[in-house]
Parts: structure tokens; C-alpha cells; sequence
DNA sequence: ATATTGCGTAATGAATGCAAAAAACAGTGA
DNA sequence: TCACTGTTTTTTGCATTCATTACGCAATAT
């Protein structure tokens, strides 16, 4: 026995392990926060949610433990836990840190991104346009959604992808209130056009300014429908 | 009753709520993360860790799955919890993405920060350098922490400061492995000089690239001495 | 001697029970 | 009618208990 394996410790096994309940309870969350299904401020009473997903309160309590420090749900000890509405404020400082995401994971994908993977982003660009001509903004937003992570795991940064990804799942409930208007649509897709040909030609500065930028627009948009909705 | 309170979700009550027992055991675990108290690839028996905080195990576990979801510790269903070893492609893109996050901070702190809060940098900086003549690494260190949280505080914007401490507490226990050698420490004092000196000129750019190249010559120093330590 | 299989033990996953805190309600008084 | 207060009820926080899975050790066969 080789001395230094004494004090080596243990590390975790690297096998597939199968999901617990409670981790299938955050996915099921996840999506009912995504999919609308539980609206922000809305309370969330542990037994009847527990009822409702037909599991105890235990690892329904560890799975709002977990959403929460994530900050998709709000904790308040013995009131409960609540779907978090974001203020103001924080919106505005979510697309601000938004937009600075998104503008490194442009600037290492021009340094990383590979011709068979500008192919596919180019792809599912051709897509997004044509969704944007039938004017079908659901699947126009979801294309948009696969570009953005394209050029996201285009930039080899996993810890920045999560954080990217982390921050999008609590914006995400606001994407209804943007993109309304024909002319700041018009307007987003001129920007993806130049965004494109900007990743084609590998221009990290210009393409990390355009996305920053689009994000910014996007905030803007998005206040703007915010302010006359909710508070 | 107006027929719009029907459907107004109710609202987390505003006033403090005292820590519960659950989120002080985070706080706790956090602590002796920092502190190496846990050492990362260690095992955290569940049954032992309640004995040694005196609680029981549901809100011991509560804490562990939060933990997880900030990615300080590690689980694996039916294995147990283990403190996360980050692998070096893990520490290369945290430290990659920690420059993006320094220099968006620096650049917004350019734009926003007030001639008191730049008082209490110099300030800091000065008694910074004090340690730096005495060879006080450990006080070093924590100016080093709070002069860098200066700067995030005066970038007015809370989602990227929570991202900042996020990545920074995981990235915590490396910091051992820097600043080892006499020559890279002289070189981090000399650019903190000029990083001072950017910011009192406010010159955006300059403090945003100067922040993120000294995060990445960190990021070289910890992956040296990472090499030859463990893995 | 080595590999393999089976069993016992220990650890984690989940459910239930109990106590404390907060919210809802009713009743009383002004 | 409104405000206040005492009580009831609901809900959360935590401890305990039960169930399931993984690990360690030994015995056996090759």
C-alpha cells in the first residue's frame, strides 16, 4: 500500500448514479416555473404541492431548499415559500450582468468555434428566419434560445454556459412581455443578421459589442413592458 | 372587494425573518469550507456531521442539497455528500469566467463610483501594501478580498456581485496554491498599483483589461502550484 | 492464491409524527 | 362600523422512524 493513499480521501464514484426523487422534483418544479404553470408571488404550500406531485413533504423541502438558492423561489421562514418576482431592480441588474455573458461567451467563441459549428448556428439561424416570417414567435423564440446556447458551448467555458444558463431560467418568465412590437422585432433580427456575419468573420470585439448590446435592447424592451403590468 | 385582488397572488411578507436552523447550518458548512475545515474530496457522513453540529439530519440535508446546487459539495445518490474537488478544466473556465465577471465589475464601477467609495479603496490599498512590506500573506489576502468587493459594491449591481462571491467561495480553497513565489507577488502589487490608478482616472477599459489579465495570471499561479499538488 | 458470491452492517432516501409559530377567525367593546 | 383581543386552525420546522441501497468481509470454488 503506497503511504500517500492514507491520507487520500474518499472521492465519489463517477458511475451513473439515477436521479433521486428530489432532483426530480426540482426538474418537475423547473418546468412548472417554465412553463407558467406557477406564477411569480404565488405562494407554494408544501402539502398541497406535495399532494399534487404525490410525494412527501421531505424531498419536496429539499427541492424548494435547492430552487431557492437559486433564487427562483423565495424562502420566508414559517410564512412559506413563494415563486419569486423580481423587482425592478433586479432585472436591471440581471440583463446588465445578462449582456456581460453574453458578450465573453461571444468573444471566446470566435476564438473557439469551429466551421462545422458556425454551419449549425447558420442553420438554425435560416430557421429562426423563417419562423420570424410566419411571425410564429414561440418557435422563433425557441430557435433564438438554441443560437444563443450554441454560441454559448461554442466558447468551451462549462462554468460560464451554468451561470448563463442559471441566470436565463429565472429571466425566463419576463420573455412574454418583450418583443411585441413589429418594429423592435424587426429591429432584433437585423441584429441576429449582423451577429451571424460578425461569428463568420470571427470578430470578437464587434460581436461581443453587438450581443452586449442586443441584450441591453432586450432589458429595455422588457422594462417597458413590465412597468404598466405587474407593480 | 376590487375584482382584481381575486386574482393577486399573495406576497413573502417583508419584514426580517430570523435564520432558521437550516440556513445556519449552511452558513456554518460555508464557514468550514473556507476555513479548509472540510477538505475538498472529503466525505461527509451524515450521521457523524449532525452529532458534530448537534442537529438532527433533515435540516442537515436541507443544507447539503443547497450547498450542491452552489456546487461547494458533491452528492451522489446512495454514495453520500463529498466537498467538490474541482477538476483543472473546472478551475481553468471558473478562473476564465471570473476575468469576464472583474472586468464587467470594473468597467461599471468606472461609470458609477463615487470619490468616497474611491477614499475607501485607497485606503485599503494602502494597508494592503503595509502587509505586502511585512510579508503578511494572510492579511494580504483578505484586503486583497475586500478592495475587490469594494470594487463590485461601487459596480452598483447585485446579481453580478451574488455571482462574484458564488464563484469566488469556490474557488476559495485554491487560493493556497498562489502567490508563492516572491516574484508573481511583486508583479500582482505592481498591478494593483496601475489598477488604482485606472480607477481614480475612471478609465473604464483600461481598469476592465487590467482587472481581467490579473485574474488570468491568478489563474496560471494556482494551476502551477495545482499541477504538482494534487490529481 | 485469486476471484467470486453471499450475507451482515452501515449509510442514505423518504415518510411520518410532533411541536412551535403564524394566520385566520370570532367575539367583545367602544 | 371599526378596532382589538383571545382562541382556533393551519402551516411550517425539525426529529424520529422505516425502507432501500451500497459497502465490507468472509467463505467457497476455481
Amino acid at each position: 500500500m503506497p503511504p500517500s493513499n492514507e491520507s487520500a480521501p474518499a472521492s465519489p464514484p463517477l458511475k451513473i448514479a439515477r436521479a433521486t426523487l428530489h432532483d426530480r422534483i426540482v426538474e418537475r418544479l423547473h418546468d412548472m416555473l417554465i412553463e407558467g404553470e406557477l406564477a411569480p408571488g404565488e405562494r407554494l404550500n408544501e402539502v398541497a404541492l406535495a399532494a399534487r406531485l404525490e410525494v412527501s413533504r421531505t424531498p419536496l423541502r429539499e427541492a424548494l431548499r435547492v430552487l431557492a438558492s437559486q433564487r427562483l423561489v423565495t424562502l420566508s421562514p414559517h410564512h412559506g415559500a413563494f415563486v419569486t418576482r423580481m423587482t425592478r431592480a433586479e432585472i436591471d441588474d440581471a440583463f446588465e450582468l445578462m449582456s456581460a455573458l453574453e458578450r465573453f461567451s461571444a468573444e471566446l467563441a470566435c476564438e473557439r468555434v469551429t466551421e462545422s459549428e458556425i454551419a449549425a448556428i447558420r442553420a438554425e439561424h435560416a430557421e429562426m428566419m423563417a419562423y420570424w416570417a410566419r411571425r410564429d414567435l414561440p418557435r422563433y423564440y425557441r430557435a433564438n434560445q438554441r443560437i444563443h446556447d450554441l454560441i454559448n458551448r461554442a466558447a468551451r467555458n462549462d462554468e460560464l454556459r451554468e451561470t448563463y444558463l442559471a441566470l436565463n431560467r429565472r429571466l425566463h418568465p419576463l420573455r412574454l412581455s418583450s418583443n411585441r412590437s413589429a418594429a423592435k422585432w424587426q429591429k432584433a433580427v437585423e441584429e441576429h443578421e449582423a451577429m451571424l456575419a460578425a461569428l463568420e468573420r470571427r470578430d470578437a470585439a464587434e460581436l461581443g459589442e453587438l450581443m452586449r448590446r442586443h441584450l441591453l435592447e432586450k432589458r429595455d424592451a422588457v422594462l417597458e413592458g413590465w412597468s404598466h403590468e405587474d407593480r
